[in-house]
DNA sequence: ATGACATTTCAATAAATTCTGAAGACATTG
DNA sequence: CAATGTCTTCAGAATTTATTGAAATGTCAT
């Protein structure tokens, strides 16, 4: 059996927890029932049941399904399969550094790079548009905007590159970033 | 006269960018049209008013006023006072490093300390509840989920205070991260 | 003060997102 | 293979969030 039937104190601190980690990720696109779930499970002394997760959180046996379905797609929750048990059992990924560096390389950097190519094509249209000395001071500052979002994806792909532990590159990347009180 | 004035490439473009910007900034939880309005000011060789704003990217009135409280709020668009004209300019903050660092202190800040705090709390709770063998596994975890939380806060607190542009401070702190493969 | 615009506010509406609950699929056991 | 318990799916409900449009407010020139 799992915590829930510990006493009273314990159960509240978890879902205490799953707020405080649905709040976070919800920040990074993800619905707060993920966070809630997953923390739960990562809680949890041992595996628990699509049931359990919905009676301790109260949601409906569909949200928790898909919840899961969810949270297993990103690799942080995996069927913990039970010999001799009917139900399937789920359990968290425990490795951070995991979690976080897959959800960088597939979703921020997906976005990251999709910014920075819609602002290089936007940067190319105005190659090609007549040279009024509007238009250039736009270029210019368009081709600003690209090397920012340039910059981004560096420290990002830095980011997910450092899997090895080793993030002094970043702070090398990072001296190129804009100054404070470099107006231009 | 604004660059609407321009031909149609010029203004496609600022469009283009406008949206690439205002689904980055999405992700940062404002809303798109933020990005948009922020674009089309920062792209302008010169301030606009509401009203070219809510022609070029069709907007209503109102949502023009609001998108443009709401960016004076965080300080990144200003007004243009011209004397001798009835009307308001808007003019685009343009140092992308004082507009970011603003948002990372005011908001992000915020959400790592209250997710640290409600984590540290829920954790305190264990400290009191009774000691079963399953919620010592589960205080256990709770502190590291409690760790990870003030590792991030550090790392955005480092970020926020490199106004001056020195950077190596984060990959000095970032050497302890959990390593990849060091499951717990 | 009045008229002519410009801007803000906000209730109503629309759009997007999330959740529920029930039907059906699936698997296991007797 | 029927009965039982479990899991998934999905249409509709509920909720949240964003936008509109129009009234209220403000501003300036006459």
């Amino acid at each position: 059996m799992s915590y829930q039937a510990e006493n009273a104190k314990v159960r509240e601190a978890v879902l205490l927890a799953g707020d405080a980690v649905g709040d976070a990720i919800e920040h990074w696109g993800f619905r707060k029932a993920l966070g809630r779930v997953w923390t739960s499970l990562y809680l949890s002394s041992e595996p628990l049941t699509a049931n359990d997760l919905a009676k301790e959180l109260k949601m409906s046996a569909g949200a928790v399904s898909m919840t899961l379905a969810e949270l297993r797609r990103w690799g942080v929750v995996q069927r913990a399969l039970r010999p001799g048990e009917r139900r399937e059992f789920f359990e968290a990924e425990t490795d951070f550094w995991k979690m976080i560096s897959r959800v960088f390389r597939e979703r921020e950097r997906a976005l990251a790079v999709s910014c920075r190519d819609r602002l290089a094509q936007a940067a190319e249209m105005l190659e090609k548009a007549e040279k009024s000395r509007e238009s250039r001071e736009t270029h210019q500052r368009l081709r600003k905007l690209v090397a920012l979002s340039q910059l981004a994806l560096a420290i990002l792909d830095t980011f997910i590159a450092s899997q090895t532990a080793d993030f002094s590159s970043i702070g090398k990347l990072l001296q190129f970033a804009p100054k404070r009180g470099a107006k231009s």
